[in-house]
DNA sequence: TGGGTTTACTGTATCGGTATAGAAGCCAGT
DNA sequence: ACTGGCTTCTATACCGATACAGTAAACCCA
C-alpha cells in the first residue's frame, strides 16, 4: 500500500485541514504537505533539507503551504534517525549538575564551551555522573553526537555507558587515555611555579591543602597518591616535585570538595597545627580564599604572616582582598580546544576517516600569577 | 521479506561475529539479539525498556547476551521517535550562552533548575536566542520534550520555532501568556518595597538605573515604559508606583547589560548629574555593585552619602562592602516551580489531558533585605 | 472438564524522516 | 536523429526502535 495519503485525514476531498491549535489533530508533517503541493514527499524534505535540489519555484510553493499548515519544520527525532546525527553534544559534569553550576570555575569552563560552540550551531546537553537508580540514565539513553568528560571519576557508570555507545568523546582534565583524544592543562608545571616561589620567599614550614571529590580524606601522607583525582595527583605531584628535594616536607591535608563547612573546618585544622605553616598551597583558589579568610578571622595577617597560593585563577583571585596570587589556567582556551578536538573527532567519524593514530593530547600552558597574598616567610 | 536476520552479518551459521571495537562493523541492533538468542526483536525491546513483560530468566539470557555483543541499549534516536519523548528538556537563554554563564544570577536559576531536574531523570539541553544564520537553529532543530524559556526576547525567532512546535513550555521571569503557564516573581512588589524604603529614609533625590537588553537606552522620561522587558518593566513600574505618588520625580538611566564598561560608564553619569541623588535604585545587584564601587572611586561613601539599593540579592550582595540592601528573590524556589509546571504540562499532553483551563501563573514572592548599604538621606 | 484469567511472547504497523539510485524532460553539440 | 549532460523530481529502501493486538500455553476455581 502506498504510503502517506491514503491514511491521513487531509485525502478527503473537501480539502480544508482541520485549524487552530487542537493538540494533536493528525500531525502536519511531510507527506501532509506532499499531498497537498502534489509532489513526493522526498521533494518536501529537500526543500527544507537541501535547497539546491530542487527548482527555486517550486520550493516556494512548498514553503508557502507548510507555513499555511503549520508546519515546524522536520522532526528532530525523525531526522537525527535518519541521518545519525542529532545537532546537540553532551557534557558530563559531576555528580550534581547543582553544584557545577555553584561552581564559578566550572560554568567558567561551560560558558567558554558554549561559546566555541555556538558558530557551530550545535546545542549542549547537559549529563550527570549521578548513580541514581533512576531507571533513565542520560549518559545511556539521551541522544547526542558526542560527549566532553569533564573532570569526572573515570570509573563512573556514565563514562562507562559513554564509551559504549562508542560516541565520540574528549576527555577534559582528566588522565588521557589511549586513543581518546583530551584537553589537559600543565598541573604539574604550575604546581611546580607556585612550590617554587615560595621557596623563592623562604618559606620553609609550608602546607598544602589538596582537594578531590574522591577519597582518603584527611592528613595524607607523601606516599598516597593513589586514588587520587588526575588533576589532584598533578598538582601534588608538581608541589612534591620541587619542595622534598629542597628538603621542606609539607603537611598534606586533603579534603572533600564543595562542602563549604568541611572547607572552612580544613583550613582551620591547618592553621592549628602545632607547628604553624608560613605558606599553604591550595588546590584552588575558591579553597584559597577560604583559607585566606579563616587566617584573617584568627587574627592573622595575610600574607605578612601567612601565604597563600591558590590554583586556578578563577573569578575569585582578583576579588580577594588581598588579591591571590595564583596558577593561571586559560578556561577559554581549554573550552575551545575541547569542542575542537570533539568536532574534529565527530567529523573524522562521519567521513569514515579511520585512523586512531591521531587521537591528540592537548596540554595548555599555566603560568604563575603573583598578586598580592604572597611574601618573604616571617622571620622566626 | 523479514526484516533483520537475513540481511545481517550474523546469520552466516559460523555464529562468530565480528568483535572488538572496529567501529561500524554491522551496528548491533535489537534485531542482532534477538536473532541471537532466537527470539523476536520485540521481545528484545521489552528485555530493556518493559522488565515486567517478560520473564526473568529469559530476560536474563537477553541481557547477557547484549553484554557479549557489546550493545549499548536501546538507540536514543530511534528510541525518541518510536515512542515520542526524548528524555530532554530544553531552556532557552539569552542570545550568548556564554554571557549566561558569566551572570551569577543565571546560573543560580540554572542550578535550581538542574537541581530540581535531577530526580525525574531528564537532561538538560541548552538553546540560544541566537540570530545567527547558521543552518541549525536549536530551537527549531533539537529533539526536547518542553522547554522553559528564561527571561528571553519575546519576539526572538527562538521562541517563535518553540511555539510552532507545540511543545509544552514555560515562561519564566516574562510576561504571562494565555493558555502558557508561567512562573514570575512579584518584581513589582519588592519593587515597591525598595522604594518605600529610601522614602521612609528620607531621600528625596532619588536615581533610578534600568537595564534592559532590548532598548532604548540613555536618559528614560517616566512615560516610556513600552519596548521593555517584562521584568525592567514591572521593577520599574514599583518604583514609579511608590515614588511618584511621594512627589519624587527619579531620574531614570537606562543601559545595556553584559557590557562592564557601560555599566561603570552610566554609573559614573549618574554621580555626575547636577543635583547628585542621594539614593539609587538599580535594577539588579550586578549593577548595583557597579554603582557601589564606582561611587567609592570618586570618594563617595556609602552608604552615608549614597545609599544604594540592588535586586535579587544574588551571591554578590553579601560579598559586598558595604553588604547591599537587596530585593531577595528565591531562585531555588523559582527553578523548581518552573520545572514542576513543565512536567507537569509534559504529563498533561502525554496522558491526552485536555483542558488547557488551568495554565497556571505561579508569582512568587519578593521581599527586602535591608543590610549596610542604605541609610537616612544626608542633610544637605 | 471447561470456561475465564494470567503469563509470556510474537507479528505487524507505524514513528517521520533521509539516502540513493533512477526516470523524465530538455538542450546543446555533432 | 543520436548522445551526453543537466536539472528536477520520484520510488524504494532503510534508520532502530515501540505500540498494540493477538496467540498459545499454563493456571485457577468451581
Amino acid at each position: 500500500m502506498q504510503r502517506g495519503s491514503l491514511n491521513r485525514a487531509n485525502v478527503t476531498g473537501k480539502g480544508e485541514v482541520a485549524d487552530e491549535g487542537w493538540i494533536g489533530v493528525a500531525r502536519v508533517t511531510l507527506q501532509t504537505i506532499a499531498d497537498r503541493v502534489g509532489v513526493s514527499r522526498m521533494t518536501v524534505s529537500n526543500a527544507f533539507s537541501r535547497p539546491d535540489q530542487l527548482s527555486p519555484a517550486l520550493r516556494a510553493r512548498i514553503l508557502t503551504t507548510a507555513e499555511e499548515l503549520g508546519y515546524a519544520g522536520p522532526d528532530p527525532a525523525a531526522r537525527a534517525l535518519a541521518k545519525g546525527s542529532t545537532g546537540a553534544i553532551g557534557v558530563l559534569l559531576t555528580d550534581s549538575l547543582q553544584v557545577a553550576f555553584t561552581d564559578e570555575f566550572a560554568t567558567g569552563f561551560l560558558a567558554a564551551v558554549s561559546g566555541a560552540l555556538a558558530p557551530t550551531g550545535l546545542a549542549l546537553t547537559l549529563l550527570t555522573t549521578s548513580p541514581q537508580q533512576h531507571a533513565v540514565i542520560p549518559a545511556r539513553d539521551v541522544a547526542i553526537d558526542g560527549a566532553l568528560i569533564y573532570s569526572c571519576d573515570p570509573g563512573s557508570a556514565a563514562t562507562a555507558w559513554l564509551r559504549r555507545r562508542n560516541l565520540p568523546m574528549v576527555l577534559v582534565d582528566q588522565a588521557p587515555e589511549p586513543g581518546v583524544p583530551s584537553v589537559n592543562i600543565d598541573d604539574r608545571g604550575g604546581a611546580r611555579l607556585a612550590a617554587q616561589h615560595l621557596l623563592d620567599l623562604g618559606h620553609r614550614r609550608v602546607a598544602i591543602l589538596s582537594s578531590s571529590a574522591i577519597g582518603p580524606f584527611g592528613r595524607l601522607s607523601t606516599m598516597q597518591l593513589e586514588g587520587l583525582s588526575n588533576t589532584t595527583r598533578a598538582r601534588l605531584g608538581g608541589w612534591l616535585d620541587v619542595l622534598l628535594p629542597a628538603g621542606v616536607t609539607p603537611v598534606i591535608l586533603q579534603y572533600q570538595p564543595y562542602q563549604p563547612e568541611l572547607d572552612a573546618a580544613a583550613a582551620r585544622e591547618l592553621l592549628a597545627l602545632p607547628e604553624r605553616p608560613t605558606a599553604v598551597l591550595c588546590f584552588s583558589d575558591a579553597i584559597a580564599s577560604t583559607v585566606v579568610r579563616t587566617a584573617q578571622q584568627v587574627g592573622l595577617r595575610v600574607p605578612e604572616d601567612l601565604s597563600v597560593i591558590g590554583f586556578d585563577d578563577s573569578p575569585v583571585a582578583t576579588r580577594l582582598e588581598p588579591a591571590l596570587t595564583t596558577v593561571h589556567q586559560d578556561v577559554a582556551a581549554k573550552g575551545t580546544a575541547a569542542v575542537a578536538a570533539l568536532t574534529a573527532e565527530i567529523r573524522r567519524r562521519s567521513t569514515g576517516g579511520s585512523d586512531r593514530s591521531t587521537a591528540d593530547e592537548v596540554l595548555l600552558p599555566t603560568r604563575l600569577v603573583i598578586r598580592d597574598s604572597t611574601s618573604s616567610a616571617p622571620h622566626r
